[in-house]
DNA sequence: AGCACGCCGACT
DNA sequence: GTCGGCGTGCTC
């Protein structure tokens, strides 16, 4: 009898290794060593039983064969994850430095993670009885619908078709009653099928738009045969989308799959219906309201085959694609590609390796690329293509600054401001004012002591809220009731200081009262549809203001906006992060795209203290482009990504010194395995921008590296280190591989 | 991470 | 006398 094999098995725990498992026995779940690899098996690790993924067979194992357990259940007979995506993973767990176990559990979908069955849940169906087939519909004659139905599923019938399913019959106007009272006459029954997509129709339902010949000229540079990765500047309102419809037409056409990214609050209803409007072919949303159940069933339809298009946030890189053909990100400036916990992974990165491996072109839309992406553009690792125009008459908008120095302001809002409002109202126009923050005002202070309402658990100050009232940190979620009395000097005299959203709303709406005044933030549109409503409202196109914070930079047309007020543009420039001045850029050129986007000109009022800001200027007098090679000077001068590497160690723990230590332990560590030098160097440990968070104090060591060969040489090196040291049991610890977010 | 084991402080 | 705090060690 041959020795049974010995499985590497991936398990979801922290540790940065795998486990070998002796394989199942019985000669039906042992054909060929192979198929086990991709499979699932639960198995008990210590005391508890855990699901793991086989990722290598072998014969022998380091760990003494007595100590060697034998796997508990196989779960899949074939494997469940292909073998591109496996590689795909354990890409991911090298780079990131993360245990694979770990990165395998994000790449799931939860249920079969825990070891569900990889089973999709058959959908309800229909099937004519014999009597059914049989029946003349005539006899239906006093119920018109359901002799409709009967004729309906008769010719089908006929067609060789025995099963219906029910959702068609849904779309093809028959309800539920129709369905119930032929039920109950025993002409059919109901039945479960496999969902099995139909592609008989003609791939477009809709005529794509003729393309501008910027447009034409970008979707020819694309090359589908193979690997490729294009970066598409597109200004807004320039016909991004129309290029996405187009590239993914032709891959369906070849049979493929297109996958395509979204940032996590930028797929618009919009922007989903033109995607099913275009093609009749099978799409698949995946997004964060989806329940568990749902995610399962939409990664085993990828899985299948049986979507072609698939529409998803930073997780769904991990999609299966059988018959792979394009990958799309659109935003790929968005932060949200970049997971900011757990496994720090970015989505647009790991697009590049997936592309690559797959052989299939990759397309990366922005209105304001990331500095990384133009920079690769600039060295040819991505081909640039342009979309420099506005799409059919519209006219990019006027942006002017207005220096606030010296300037009367209506709580944070000048007369030029208020004045351009009023005229646009006037005009029967709509106008968008913006403002980062939400809440009323961000800090509390009394007149008399200077006492400041700080959060209990954070560095951080409470912001005003008055709708409802109370105080809220929105570092650590904590809140409490209103403070109407100083505790500090018994003072009456509180004062709100600084602007936020709601605070925007309450000014506006006293100084436009004839007007509606609508905020958009997280605040306000938490209510299930909430957000629907306000978008239903604007599109009345009928005079408004719309307030709000980011959420409304992203992804929206607002036909009839022609003004857009940006109040505060120097909290970026201020910022402690190095990407603050990018991100501000870029958040003011979306801010800006959101006006005038139809026929009428638009304008946007930008309220600064640093008019003569030399960035400032160039992003308004030359255009984000240039804004971006000026900022990539200042990072090349700087000694910062693009053109070095970072890694960031980040320690934090209810006591101080518990994660001071094990920072000057990894700095040790590090300095042991490459001193520093220009081409390596070591920032820390140092506090984090916010050092006391949710009750934890948090300090950070950062890694900057010349080249990217040597920063992972170094934390190969490091990492299992640190990892044996009773120190780093006492703080909580992660990697952050390219962070984007310093804080 | 989970879970067990082990060793000290304030409770029925 | 025990319940439970968290420090330490281990998981094929």
């Amino acid at each position: 009898m041959p020795e049974p094999a010995i499985l590497a098995v991936a398990l979801p725990t922290p540790l940065r290794k795998t486990f070998d498992y002796l394989a199942a026995t019985e000669p039906a779940a042992t054909s060929g060593a192979d198929t086990w690899v991709g499979c699932r098996v639960a198995v008990r690790f210590g005391q508890q039983r855990l699901v793991g993924i086989v990722v290598a067979v072998k014969q022998n194992s380091p760990v003494d064969p007595a100590r060697l357990r034998p796997i508990e259940q196989r779960l899949d007979l074939t494997p469940l994850l292909p073998n591109e995506l496996l590689e795909l993973c354990q890409w991911t767990a090298n780079y990131y430095h993360h245990p694979l176990g770990e990165v395998l559990a994000t790449a799931l979908p939860a249920g079969l993670k825990l070891g569900e069955a990889a089973e999709r849940t058959p959908v309800k169906a229909w099937q004519l009885t014999t009597a059914g087939c049989q029946a003349a519909p005539q006899s239906l004659a006093r119920s018109p619908r359901q002799r409709a139905l009967l004729e309906e599923l008769q010719q089908r019938h006929q067609a060789g078709q025995e099963l219906v399913l029910h959702s068609d019959l849904l779309q093809i106007g028959f309800q539920n009653s129709n369905l119930k009272s032929l039920q109950d006459k025993q002409l059919l029954t109901r039945q479960q099928a496999n969902y099995s997509p139909d592609r008989s129709q003609p791939l477009l339902r809709q005529e794509p738009l003729a393309l501008n010949p910027d447009q034409a000229s970008a979707l020819e540079q694309i090359d589908f045969s193979g690997f490729a990765t294009y970066l598409l500047h597109g200004t807004t309102g320039s016909g991004k989308t129309e290029v996405y419809l187009q590239a993914i037409a032709t891959v369906l056409a070849a049979g493929q799959q297109a996958l395509l990214l979204i940032p996590e609050i930028g797929l618009t209803p919009q922007m989903l219906k033109r995607f099913q409007l275009r093609f009749n072919r099978p799409l698949t949303i995946i997004h964060s309201g989806l329940s568990d159940g749902e995610r399962k069933q939409a990664w085993l339809d990828a899985s299948n085959g049986d979507t072609d298009i698939i529409i998803g946030t930073r997780s769904a890189v991990f999609t299966p694609l059988p018959r792979p053909g394009i990958i799309i990100i659109d935003e790929e400036h968005d932060l949200s590609f970049k997971q900011q916990d757990g496994l720090r992974y970015s989505a647009r990165d790991l697009a590049v390796i997936r592309a690559q491996k797959l052989q299939i072109p990759l397309l990366l839309g922005s209105a304001t690329p990331s500095l990384e992406s133009l920079c690769n553009a600039y060295n040819q690792r991505f081909q640039l293509l342009q979309l420099p125009h506005r799409a059919g008459a519209a006219n990019p908008p006027a942006i002017e600054l207005i220096d606030l120095k010296r300037q009367a302001l209506l709580e944070g809002i000048s007369q030029t401001a208020l004045d351009s409002i009023d005229q646009r109202l006037e005009a029967a126009e709509q106008v968008l004012v913006f403002i980062n923050r939400r809440g009323f005002a961000p800090t509390l202070m009394c007149h008399d002591c200077g006492w400041i309402a700080q959060c209990a658990h954070c560095d951080a100050r409470l912001t005003v809220h008055q709708q409802p009232n109370h105080l809220h940190c929105h570092h650590c979620d904590h809140q409490r009731s209103p403070i109407k009395r100083c505790p500090n000097c018994h003072s009456l005299q509180l004062n709100c200081l600084g602007q936020g959203t709601e605070r925007a709303e309450t000014v506006l709406r006293e100084r436009f009262p004839q007007y509606p005044v609508l905020r958009v933030d997280r605040d306000s549109t938490s209510r299930k549809h909430a957000m629907q409503s306000i978008l239903d409202q604007v599109n009345r196109g009928e005079p408004c203001i719309l307030v709000g914070t980011q959420m409304l930079a992203k992804g929206h047309h607002f036909a009839n906006v022609t003004l857009a007020v940006i109040l505060d543009a120097d909290s970026g420039m201020f910022s402690t992060d190095f990407r603050g001045p990018e991100r501000m850029g870029q958040l003011l050129i979306q801010v800006a795209g959101r006006s005038g986007r139809a026929s009428k000109p638009g304008k946007v009022l930008i309220q600064t203290h640093l008019g003569d800001h030399p960035l400032l200027q160039t992003l308004l007098r030359q255009g984000y482009s240039e804004f971006a090679k000026l900022q990539l000077r200042e990072r090349q001068l700087t000694q910062l990504p693009p053109y070095r590497y970072l890694a960031l160690l980040r320690a934090e723990s209810k006591r101080p010194e518990n994660a001071i230590e094990l920072l000057n332990l990894a700095r040790q560590l590090a300095l042991a395995c490459h001193p520093a030098v220009p081409q390596m160097s070591y920032l820390g440990p140092l506090p984090a921008p916010m050092e006391r968070r949710n009750q934890r104090f948090r300090y950070q060591l950062q890694i900057n590296a010349g080249s990217r060969a040597q920063l992972h040489h170094l934390l190969q090196q490091l990492l299992p280190q640190l990892e044996q040291s009773a120190l780093s049991r006492r703080a909580r610890w992660s990697v952050d591989i390219d962070p984007q977010d310093m804080s």
